[in-house]
DNA sequence: CGGCTTCTTGAAAAGTATCAAATATAGTGG
DNA sequence: CCACTATATTTGATACTTTTCAAGAAGCCG
């Protein structure tokens, strides 16, 4: 049994520069930045369950990038085959490259389009139930990830609300802040 | 010597599920793209000068991409190293997660700096200079690249050509299509 | 020289960003 | 458990940018 770490939503995970393992993300959504020379961090790319990170680390480099847990999230450290490892990297890698795909369609369309594309890229996808809990990173995240302002964002997110589309989880004292319940497929059917 | 392999713009490389070797793009500018439901081509990734092309195919995969020239362009087989040929390989995929991060960034900010930022990326950058030549993929395919309208984007090139950044070249009977001189640094500047 | 495609330009409409302020949630210490 | 505070989210009004739609011009090709 492979040793899980779990981080919580905002955590740093590593720094840019720094050695260590590589990584497989068991759970959560994970956030890749760039520090730009203003010491600003860009959004580089996302990682989900099943995704390798920092596998420059198999080729003696240090870590390219700032990593951080954008919701909850576990990871193990990846333990590559003694045999052919080069060949297991290759193919995680490959995966990698498609979901890059993916975060470059978050930059297409309408706001609408893109903040419902995200959340389904976040929404746990084991279940193609037509019900279940989504935990959303805080709307700063999600702004930088899609392009867009918080405010917009956060009229998406509302707008899904008041369709009845998400559904707030409640806390003790009030919501919980960016946890939901999804109702239905729609948001599969409106993301296409 | 290996032998090059050249394209004109908008050529097709090879097609998604097809089988064949990997490549290395020697120059120009490449363009992947995925196929949806609906038939349409969806804009996935860029390729330069020392991008791999196809790499899928070593791990015996097809092609997962259609791949077009946007440019003239030239490429060569892969001879990836009998020895250690995975751990080449993997090389040069986290080379190319490097690259789409770039992609990603041709997505962020006004209409203006997506174009300088892909100008900057299809410009031939082995010519530190302050003059060279360039050649534009047609503005449909800049536009999906930048998720922008064809419009907008050529507003943005007429915009640097009226303030002297971009030159258009002379042909027997005016203007040819998509080709100019830059006349300075400005590019540059501007796009950071 | 046509005929076709791509590019250019203008005016109006739509969508987002910006700014400012109010409200909600989470964290902390009594 | 409650009050208090800091941070995050929501909301409205306005300004700005980009898209859309519709011609027209320019470049390309046989």
């Amino acid at each position: 049994m492979k040793k899980l770490m779990s981080f919580k939503a905002g955590d740093l995970i590593y720094m840019s520069g720094q050695n260590g393992p590589a990584y497989k993300v068991v759970s959560g959504t994970i956030r890749l930045s760039q520090t730009n020379r203003n010491h600003q961090a860009l959004f580089a790319n996302l990682a989900i369950a099943g995704d390798l990170l920092g596998a420059e680390v198999l080729l003696r480099k240090p870590y390219t990038f700032e990593v951080y847990a954008l919701t909850d999230c576990e990871i193990s450290v990846w333990q590559e085959p003694t045999m052919l490892w080069a060949e297991a990297l290759a193919e995680e890698l490959i995966k990698s490259s498609l979901r890059q795909t993916e975060v470059v369609s978050l930059r297409c369309g309408t706001a609408m389009e893109r903040v419902l594309r995200f959340i389904n890229l976040v929404k746990p996808s084991n279940q193609n139930l037509a019900h279940g809990n989504l935990t959303l990173p805080p709307l700063k995240e999600t702004a930088e990830i899609t392009d867009l302002t918080i405010e917009t964002v956060s009229r998406c997110i509302n707008s899904l609300r008041k369709q009845g589309i998400l559904i707030p989880v409640q806390g003790a004292r009030g919501n919980l802040r960016n946890q939901f319940t999804f109702s239905d497929q729609s948001l599969i059917s409106l993301a296409a």
